[in-house]
RNA sequence: GCGGGUGUAGCUCAAUGGUAGAGCAGAAGCCUUCCAAGCUUAUGACGGGGGUUCGAUUCCCCUCACCCGCUCCA
């Protein structure tokens, strides 16, 4: 049956060459990773899959590709540099907030001693800007990938022409100075994540709130997840966030326990609202800081001819987490009898890092390693993704290795293919370990139909 | 950040105050070899720094990283 700790997936993530920690050779850097050449490849095309869901199956959805050098100023205005701070306690009494170190376990404001823990704030990366060092000029690393999506909102409706609804989405690293990261990539002080922010007419935000939670856990379970392994987690009113009205988390169970993979919010016109000129002429449902820098109304035509601050409902996924998840959920060890075991890898064929594996039955044969390698570079055009030479020169072994990596199909060239006419090969499943021959004529058409249903 | 634990080869583990051993993986080679076969050859480690000691992988201190709990929320 399936064993798996996160013991077993950092294992095989280091041993087959998904994930590493980085700076390995110096001792590592905490909360940091990176991406090996298998790890790469499934977490390219996780994001991929998301891009064609978010943008290319939609009609409705523009992508955006943001820097992550942010103005001082769009996170301030956005409330993190007031929020994301030194680890602060706040009185639940009296809702006055502290910082821990300044004060011996009393509010200061009405005396109370029933405080929460010290809980970390603005943790984020704050770097110099221009050739002096002097503190006079500096800019953060974006803690989250959307607030340029909110920064943006004018050019990307100016240059559109969009209507509400419709979203904006995108993908990219962001940096945050976690106190604890913890769990292999599931909480890292870069990371990366895909974050759609969909602008609707306040007073359908609930109707669309609900619409993405559907959609979101469909997406999951079409990357593999069992929907037995996902949890909806509500947040009670008491514990949202500043900026959120309501919000769903789509909760994974991971190896270290069910926890959040995607959070959906309903942001109502926070951000949107933190960001324009002109608050006081906008009707705004949210308390926005005063803005007195920004030089763009940020808001939208309506039917009726009236400017509206659309509500924005935002589905946003953590990258590493999906590839933690994906990867959790498709580890499997199987037993063969005999004592003998083996792990696959039950990725979706289309996360596969190395979609078919050609593979020689024996290596030191001129003919055959010939044969396997006009095969690879035909199989390349038809863009199905990586197709990988196996040449370990024992077929067993060459299996079991790309089971354990995932990969779907694997191509054996024996001697029949180089005797016999018509040419063909042996075509193996990865879990049903079942073969049967192909002719290398009909390979291409083959290998299209598997790879496109 | 606090408390607890761990760190020996690519992976999984062993031994030891006298300078480290194995299985698997990886490399080269032989074999008409379809589910981790066999044989040959070569290769590989005490996380880092300091201290005690004639001598430290082992004992002590510091540091780095990972794991568990508190915490967190992509």
């Amino acid at each position: 049956m399936v064993a798996k700790t996160m013991d077993q997936l950092v294992s095989l993530c280091k041993r087959r060459g998904f994930i590493f920690q980085n700076a390995d050779i110096y001792g590592g850097l905490q909360g940091v990773y990176d991406y090996g050449p298998l790890g790469v490849e499934l977490k390219n095309n996780l994001k991929q899959a998301w891009w064609r869901s978010m943008i290319y199956e939609r009609d409705d959805v523009e992508g955006l590709d943001a820097a992550i050098l942010t103005n001082q100023k769009v996170l301030h205005y956005s409330g993190h540099e007031d929020t994301f701070s030194d680890p602060m306690v706040d009185c639940k009494k009296c809702k006055g907030r502290f910082r821990a170190d300044h004060i011996d376990g009393k509010c200061p404001n009405c005396g109370s001693t029933d405080l929460t823990e010290p809980r970390p704030f603005n943790l984020m990366f704050k770097t110099a800007i221009g050739p002096v060092d002097d503190g006079s000029s500096f800019g953060y690393l974006r803690p989250e990938t959307a607030q340029a999506i909110f920064t943006q909102f004018k050019n990307v409706v100016d240059s559109t022409s969009r209507k509400l609804p419709f979203g904006i989405a995108q993908i990219g690293k962001s940096f945050r100075n976690e106190i604890t990261p913890r769990n292999f990539i599931f909480r890292v002080r870069e990371f990366e994540q895909a974050e759609l922010e969909y602008f609707v007419m306040p007073g359908e935000d609930e109707k669309w709130h609900e619409y993405w939670k559907e959609t979101r856990i469909n997406w999951w379970e079409e990357q593999g997840l069992k929907r037995e392994n996902i949890n909806i987690y509500t947040t009670p009113k008491d514990d949202l966030a500043h900026y959120a009205k309501a919000c769903y988390d789509i909760e994974y169970q991971f190896p270290h326990g069910m926890e959040e993979l995607e959070g959906i919010a309903n942001r109502t016109d926070y951000d949107l609202g933190n960001h324009t000129k002109a608050q006081d002429e906008m009707n705004l449902t949210s308390h926005c800081h005063a803005n007195s820098d920004s030089t763009q109304k940020l808001c939208i035509m309506d039917d009726n001819n009236k400017w509206v601050v659309p509500f924005v409902i935002e589905p946003s996924m953590g990258v590493d987490r999906g590839v933690l998840a994906v990867m959790t959920e498709a580890y499997t060890e199987e037993e063969l009898g005999d004592g003998n075991s083996r792990i696959v890898l039950k990725l979706k064929k289309h996360l596969a890092p190395i979609k078919v594996a050609v593979i020689p039955l024996k290596k030191n044969n001129e003919q055959i390693m010939a044969k396997c390698h006009e095969i690879k570079q035909n199989l390349l055009k038809l863009g199905i993704g990586r197709v990988a030479l196996e040449n370990t020169g024992n077929i067993g072994k060459a299996y079991r290795r790309h089971d354990e990596i995932g990969t779907p199909l694997c191509l054996t060239v024996d001697f029949e293919t180089i005797e016999n006419q018509p040419e063909s090969v042996t075509v193996r499943d990865r879990d049903t370990m079942e073969q049967h021959r192909v002719n290398i004529a009909d390979l291409a058409t083959y290998l299209r139909d598997y790879f496109n249903n």
